[in-house]
DNA sequence: ACCTCCATGTCAGTGACTGACATCAGCCTA
DNA sequence: TAGGCTGATGTCAGTCACTGACATGGAGGT
């Protein structure tokens, strides 16, 4: 085994939630959650860019499902389907981790600062699906408009979920909002 | 006459506007900004909550509109043409502050940290306009749906104005996205 | 046995941001 | 007109996020 314990970024994230959630997050500092997970403060910033950082290191994986999502889809399908298909299997993958998933939202909506990471990370979901459209041939601004279109429909279906009491799932709900909007317009 | 130069705010901004132009964000200090502002760095805090917030004061005016142009449309239009209708309003706003909005556009697309405030400012006008859509009896989600759907229209058609070199207007800019949105969906 | 790698530790610094208290022109009131 | 109050600003000391430079020592290869 190595020299140290296995995981630190494991650690360091599990510690961050758990601070985060019974303190508050500015109520704690990057030093603590370092010696929580038995590391220095220099060793966090050697694995997130900021303080904020650590709550967010899962959005790279649904990153790769949407644009895989997006990338795979029939060819004849219309650019907003696709996206609302891609949207509804990255639902699938939080609905997997739904105890993470709202234990991590409550500390977000608790926080001013969080929830400006986390709309920029969902700003920049958008424009990786704009990217992955165009890559199939989508012509702007067909692309731009569907992507953050669709991102638009994923944020106000992932409020619904998080808020309600836990019958319905995640894609089902993304679905659903898909389909008002198309009653909308 | 007061016992200092009046207008304190208005310096502060022009002096960050201008040394974030000058030399970048990240290589300013706001001790520096006070100081081209005859004020001290203390005095800048007292007027932004932090370094970014001194680029984004003139949103407040923004949000009046926007609010001000959903509150005011006729009774009989549907939700997603008065969301339309009052971006529409509120890019006449910008179209005439257009060399402002340029620079300061450009400081802004340089610099992650202040991009991140801008999705921000633009995630909040979301909310709002769907709290007036709300005061107006549109049922949820329509309404966070219709005033999330605009917002991301509207960015699409920002970004195209400030990109363009200048012919044509923010306004018809607005309402031809919406018009593409329309083909979409 | 030696050497290189690299995740981590250590330390000293910069700068954003805050709280507490001081200052003092203008205004209000007696 | 004297005296007190207000509010924008200054001053100062402090905390903490974040960074650069250098040290350390197991692991794995040669």
């Amino acid at each position: 085994m190595g020299r140290w314990e296995p995981n630190a970024r494991g650690r360091l994230e599990e510690a961050a939630l758990a601070l985060y959630g019974e303190r508050g997050y500015e109520q704690v500092t990057v030093a603590e959650i370092a010696a929580r997970a038995g590391l220095t403060e220099r060793t966090f910033f050697r694995h997130y860019a900021d303080k904020r950082e650590v709550l967010f290191a899962g959005s790279g994986l649904l990153r790769e499902i949407l644009v895989k999502g997006v990338a795979e889809a029939p060819a004849s399908a219309a650019p907003i389907d696709v996206v609302a298909a891609a949207l509804a299997g990255a639902g699938a993958l939080l609905e997997e981790r739904r105890e993470l998933a709202r234990a991590r939202q409550v500390v977000i909506d608790a926080n001013p600062e969080l929830q400006e990471r986390e709309v920029v990370k969902l700003a920049t979901l958008a424009t990786e699906v704009a990217g992955a459209l165009r890559d199939r041939g989508v012509a702007e601004p067909a692309a731009s408009l569907a992507a953050q279109t669709g991102i638009a429909v994923f944020r106000v279906a992932f409020e619904s979920w998080v808020g309600d009491t836990g019958r319905r799932e995640l894609p089902d709900i993304v679905r659903e909002c898909f389909a008002e909007l198309g009653t909308l317009i």
